[in-house]
DNA sequence: CTGAAAGCGCTTACAG
DNA sequence: CTGAAAGCGCTTACAG
């Protein structure tokens, strides 16, 4: 079978402990030994056991990456980013779709425990599912709030709500709205309807948002997206929270035969690359993905090689307005 | 520290075997002896370390997942679908992104192999990257040839080629192009190209297919179909590989104020939920991408439970049209 | 510079 | 029905 560290020795004519150390190069070896030991690997194509390392050094360098779900364009970038830093740091990630259920998050909270990851980066939150700071694993989250404990990081989201309510209205806007996912105040991103509120009253404007309270259920959301044009007919600008909700206001603007960007000016958030590619038409505050990837798994080994240190609370990076067409 | 079964026996008052056994569920175990264990472990807050159990199984119920990458829709619906599979299966997933770089690929596959993945599911392909047939490892493709003895399993690309070409046809096009990624032998993807140019001879028309060598690289992509139409501008229907292409198409298309489908009509190939969500004027032939992330993950299993047994080559599952409105 | 021994946390024959 | 022992493949003190 599987050539072990045994063979490897056998064949070199050493002992296992020799073949280990010129493998982690600890410890003084002969040069002439570490060859043949190399030979001897390179004859048998011996590759290392890493379960019984990790086992020996309680340590996988494998991380957990809690998302909704990859089909989403945003997580399917994040995790990208993500996973891409991770490999360029030597770490594993063990992939997770939780779909925003409980029961599956919480089975793949014990699934990573069990399999002893170094940490969890988390992009979901359902609330008190965790005892989160009643456990000694390293984790970093991105904008969702899990504990006072755990560190957050993400866009700067108060900033890019600002900034799309006062690009609408620089824009002419008279009547703004606002469309938002699930209005959980643990998200941070509910600070980006925070800020297109405070931007509204600032200017003497009244403000409305309007939320979908499931967020990826695309019936409920044309729904909502319905209702609001309904019961708004003279609304001339719309700040949504995400950039597909932007889309789906332009396809129902479209239905009414608004034009845009005359009548009706639609501004999203997001800004992927994936959206930036088919829809390049659509204004939209970009969020740096890459930055926030590298980030939180920088923020995670931090917490890895040193957890008793205080590591940063929040994390949040600036975000850029993309001027499409839509505004 | 974390407790381990050393712990949860000398609380329970048994023997760490017979922990172990309750734990497995193996032999007979009295209901007495049965309930403090669990008991013990409750208290505990016992979880089992599947790094040692895997160490003694030689099974580590992880597989290794390589795509070129979670951002672009079509992979990012896959490795949803997978990974969802996986874990109703009790699967772990360990995620590769490839990027398609030849370096990337080749150091994930040894990682994949010193962690002891029971098998891996595949969606690239690296010319002469691995001695497929010189492993041991059971493996999957998905839409790529890796070997003689590997299976493959995709959509009927053959069929969707024609299904795409005959639509374009029966509304009445004389002049139809095809785009495509790079055009290698391997990609079962190619007989989208080869049904396009048979469908064509049959009804005695000639056929131009262009290729966009880099598949990802979307300057390349525009540069190609800017080509394209500067070089037929007669074209009156494009059959594109996959959907990004045909949005692109159609993006340049609209600049060259050619009214869709008056003028041009157009249809992609995947018809992922999120294209289909952004753009659901799109025409295009969809893939059964759950059905396809299942039967991989099935195939895989069978592999992995009898090694010995040979699987099926090659399984191709059924395209549908789907008709927006640029056809 | 190198090796024998013990141990990482679990499981499974083998006894009893 | 239950336990002591050996072993999964590695690594690291501890001797020499």
């Amino acid at each position: 079978m599987k050539p072990k560290i045994k063979d490897v020795a056998k064949v070199a004519g050493v002992s296992p402990t020799t073949v280990s150390r010129v493998l982690n190069d600890r410890g003084y070896i002969s040069e002439t030994t570490r060859k043949s030991v190399y030979d001897a690997m390179h004859q048998l194509n011996y590759i290392p056991n890493d379960l019984a390392r990790s086992l020996f050094n309680q340590r996988t360098h494998v991380i957990g990456l809690i998302v909704p779900t990859t089909s989403n364009p945003f997580y399917g970038e994040l995790t990208a980013a993500i996973e891409n830093y991770c490999s360029a740091q030597g770490l594993k990630v063990l992939l997770c779709n939780s779909l925003n259920r409980v029961d599956k998050e919480k089975q793949y909270w014990e699934m990573l425990r069990r399999n002893q990851v170094d940490g969890v980066i988390v992009g979901t939150y359902n609330r008190g599912l965790l005892d989160y700071d009643g456990h000694n694993l390293p984790i970093v989250a991105i904008d969702h709030y899990l504990s006072k404990a755990i560190p957050v990081v993400g866009s700067d989201n108060y900033a890019g709500g600002k900034l799309a309510t006062e690009t609408l209205l620089s824009k002419g806007c008279k009547h703004v709205l606002h469309v938002n996912g699930p209005l959980e105040l643990e998200t941070p991103a509910n600070l980006r309807r925070k800020a297109y509120e405070d931007v509204m009253a600032q200017n003497g404007l009244p403000h409305v948002t309007y939320e979908v309270p499931h967020v990826f259920d695309r019936n409920e959301q044309e729904r909502v997206i319905k209702k609001m044009f309904d019961e708004h007919p003279d609304v001339d600008g719309v700040f949504a929270s995400d950039d597909l909700m932007a889309l789906a206001v332009i396809r129902e603007a479209r239905k009414r035969r608004l034009s845009i960007p005359k009548e009706l000016k639609v501004i999203g958030y997001d800004g992927t690359e994936m959206v930036r590619t088919v829809e390049p038409e659509l204004s939209t505050i970009c969020q740096p993905i890459s930055t926030i990837a590298e980030t939180s798994v920088t923020l995670l080994q931090k917490q890895i090689e040193a957890p008793e240190k205080k590591t940063v609370r929040e994390t949040w990076h600036e975000v850029e307005v993309f001027q499409g067409g839509t505004v």
